[in-house]
DNA sequence: TCAAATATCGTGTGCGGACACGGAGTTTAA
DNA sequence: TTAAACTCCGTGTCCGCACACGATATTTGA
């Protein structure tokens, strides 16, 4: 291996292997009009000297134009799937320069019809890549099912379908981040504590994802032995119904004397944060996820003790990014990502928020 | 403003306002030999069309070549500066090619002449930038001023100078850091438990951030009036005197019997555990601070309960980063950047160092 | 009034790589 | 035997920008 610094050139190696710039050009690319021996002498020398392309020149001169569409939940101010668009709104920034248009398709989460809707539209513009929420599953799978055809290249963000040739996937290990939020919620429990689990019913079929979640939850339970040293209360929300909720927390407290701690698995912690407070039951331990203004605020408050998180916003950035490394750079890539899960209480809020405004 | 996208050259600014490429780019750098008129005029055009440089090509194209130093301990394999290393290592990759060469200086970090030494010789190469992780303060004040005098930018990392010139500063807020440790440390201990607080003597003297996290530490338990229901028990280790420190901790468990957590303030954590494993005391909760190999590794084990991240590799990548923007590309940067406390437990530690190591 | 100095500005070249084009040499077919 | 087809490969142009060079007004001085 040669000296990692002072940059080779195109130029060089052809210097060195006796031949012209573009022939080593077109060995480079593989398209063929070279001899063999030509061949030989331009990978022999391009390895010695441990050539990597200049990747600025590279995108200068390239003419070829990549559009990515992205499919995803569309979103009120303060959603989930804001930070996830911020994280796409960073890569196309970031990569308009080597020829890279992202366009954004939002679909209602909600209703299946509207993603079909999208995802037809979508395929007629004949995208270079296509970046997918696969929040319903059958639609999802004919959908790619069609890319495939067309030989579209696609990724899988925030949660993915097993078996399918997706170029890359980031999102959380929900199983796990269940079972974390279960030991810092029980975490030195006395006995006979009661703990309430909020699931939240949606329009649509539950989340695969606090789906999981919540089996991970259990599943620390259980490992712990915490079945019957416990009492869990299950409680149902509406989805848009914040009185009723209220209500039949209400209830809950009402006939329950022992309630240490409260836990929902979606995103959306503030509203029990906020009924909790209205109840003046600010002295249960409550855990949420995701960093959502409002479920920050309860954290500084110290009315939600612990937030989980999973960088939305690099799970898109790292997503586009990883596809131009694969198309653009050529360079390997990791298939399979999981996030981190970040643990932010009260105490380390601040700087976290702060650090990912700034990068 | 104009549409964001579709790019905007200078030879399409120059045709809007009339005059030439020339003249563009000498109101782009303000370097003078413009008339008002032309220089208001393409900078009204600038304006209306938001332009923005390509980046890649100004890199391509400019001859200039940016040397920078980065001045930090040595180390052995699996210490706290390897992660800052690889970070440095790291940006000189994605930086090669806008023209940047990185050099490592390393010090020896209980030694205040080798730095001086290295300085000394770093202001010989005449850099166009410095990284500075100022161990020694006095020395480092010293040196700074040299790099006043020659007009050479720095950066610090890790900890730094108040009221001095840097041009950005990472590292951890290590009040905050002790603080948030005594938390997890600390968190539902019964009344009477004993904690032991461990120092460890360096050659030179204690160093800065170690101190800061421990008064973060002590100020959790003030404000927690902790005081008088825990009993602190301090013990000092020394550097390099690993049976002998057997022996110490030893003798506390043998006076002492309800000892129920350990803590550290540097990144040896492993050594404590080891002692601990030794010992057969695994039962106390036990923490420290960064993700060294040997530090996960008890992570894992369940030996250490939770370990504190700072993300070494991140600060080093993000200071060299940060200058390019300063001297390269001209964009505005965050001045003082806090690292987040990274909370890391045998259950999401795993995810952790996977993604770091994919990034 | 005319040369010299100054202010203002356009043009050309190069950065490293992609790719189109076409030239030179060789093989095939008629 | 000669044109056509094919193989192999060098050259030129362009990408967007930086910057040197020198050209053209305009002003100044004597």
């Amino acid at each position: 291996m040669a000296e990692k610094n002072h940059k080779i050139r195109i130029k060089d190696i052809a210097v060195l292997a006796g031949v012209s710039e573009g022939t080593v050009d077109r060995v480079l690319h593989n398209r063929g009009d070279v001899s063999d021996r030509s061949r030989e002498a331009v990978t022999k020398v391009l390895e010695e000297m441990n050539y990597s392309p200049n990747l600025l020149a590279r995108s200068l001169a390239s003419k070829k134009n990549y559009n990515f569409v992205c499919l995803f939940p569309s979103f009120e101010p303060g959603e989930y799937w804001e930070c996830v668009d911020k994280g796409f709104k960073q890569a196309a920034l970031e990569f308009l320069h080597h020829n890279v248009h992202i366009e954004k398709k939002y679909f209602n989460q909600f209703d299946s019809q509207s993603f079909v809707c999208v995802s037809e539209s979508v395929l007629k513009t004949e995208p270079d890549a296509v970046f997918i929420a696969p929040i319903f599953r059958n639609e999802t799978i004919s959908f790619i099912n069609d890319l495939n055809n067309l030989t579209i290249p696609y990724s899988f963000i925030d949660s993915m379908i097993e078996n399918t040739d997706f170029n890359t996937y980031y999102g959380q290990n929900s199983f796990q981040s269940g079972f974390i939020a279960a030991k810092l919620l029980l975490n030195s429990m006395p006995d006979g504590s009661q703990i309430v689990v909020i699931r939240t019913k949606r329009k649509g079929s539950v989340s695969n994802q606090t789906l999981t979640r919540r089996n991970g939850f259990y599943s620390y339970i259980q490992e712990n032995h915490l079945d019957n040293k416990l009492n869990i209360i299950s409680a149902e929300f509406n989805n848009n119904d914040e009185s009723g909720n209220l209500e039949i927390l209400k209830q809950i407290f009402k006939q329950n004397h022992s309630i240490r701690a409260v836990i929902t698995f979606n995103s959306r912690v503030y509203s029990l944060a906020m009924h909790l407070e209205a109840l003046q039951q600010t002295n249960v331990r409550l855990i949420g996820y995701d960093l959502l203004e409002e479920n920050v605020k309860y954290l500084k408050q110290g009315i939600v003790n612990y937030i989980i998180g999973q960088r939305p916003d690099k799970q898109a950035y790292f997503t586009v990014r990883d596809m131009c490394r694969k198309l653009i750079f050529r360079q390997e890539i990791n298939r399979i990502n999981y996030m981190p899960m970040d643990v932010l209480m009260k105490e380390n809020i601040e700087d976290y928020v702060q650090f990912n405004e700034n990068i």
